[in-house]
DNA sequence: GATATATTTGCGCAAATATGCAAATATAAA
DNA sequence: TTTATATTTGCATATTTGCGCAAATATATC
């Protein structure tokens, strides 16, 4: 693990380690429709604006993918992006330490 | 996943996503033995201060535990705690929404 | 073109955060 | 007791962050 991935997995905890944002994640979780931020609007206490740099920021960090439509613009979540990433840390979690140390 | 348990995600996950942080979580990965603040402290760059600090973080979040050994403090990483809320947020990604939406 | 809806952006603000330094504290060793 | 080492804490500071509001932008509909 480099210094470059290290810091691209906090970008990604630390995306996700918002209660807000973390919220608008599991949101997605339950949709199998894309949804527009109008309608995740209502599952955290921010305002549109709010809402809309939230989903910025998941977006920039590849969390979820947005696609206009019409004049909304419709999220969904990267599941397999998200889970590989995470699945990422716990192996380094999982793994026994060398046994020089 | 009610109100609670999202903020307790959240908390882990911005704990775990801060680069020094997460730097000392893999030091602490790649130990078998417990280590110190000052031995953990050259692998991040942040003096013995902020080292303390971070460590007080992790340790708040449950994912270090620390024990005085004389004047100094070893710390070790929790993984079975880490790994196991780690995969609960993984179960609530996987799963496919319900059918409704 | 005028109006309505959805989203983004600029601005300001308050709160949180990360940091270093110096002082305080805890423990061990001389 | 004095000295050395490890860690924490108080303070000041700089930066980041989350937020609402109002204005701007994008698109659709009348």
């Amino acid at each position: 693990m480099n210094r470059n991935e290290a810091q691209e997995l906090a970008d990604l905890l630390k995306a996700l380690g918002e209660f807000n944002r973390l919220s608008l994640v599991y949101e997605l979780c339950q949709c199998k429709a894309p949804q527009n931020a109008m309608c995740l609007c209502e599952c955290c206490s921010v305002d549109a604006s709010g809402v809309s740099r939230h989903l910025k920021v998941l977006s920039q960090e590849g969390i979820v993918s947005s696609e206009r439509k019409g004049r909304e613009i419709q999220y969904s979540l990267n599941r397999a992006e998200v889970l590989k990433r995470l699945r990422k840390l716990i192996e380094i979690i999982e793994a026994e330490p060398p046994l020089e140390t």
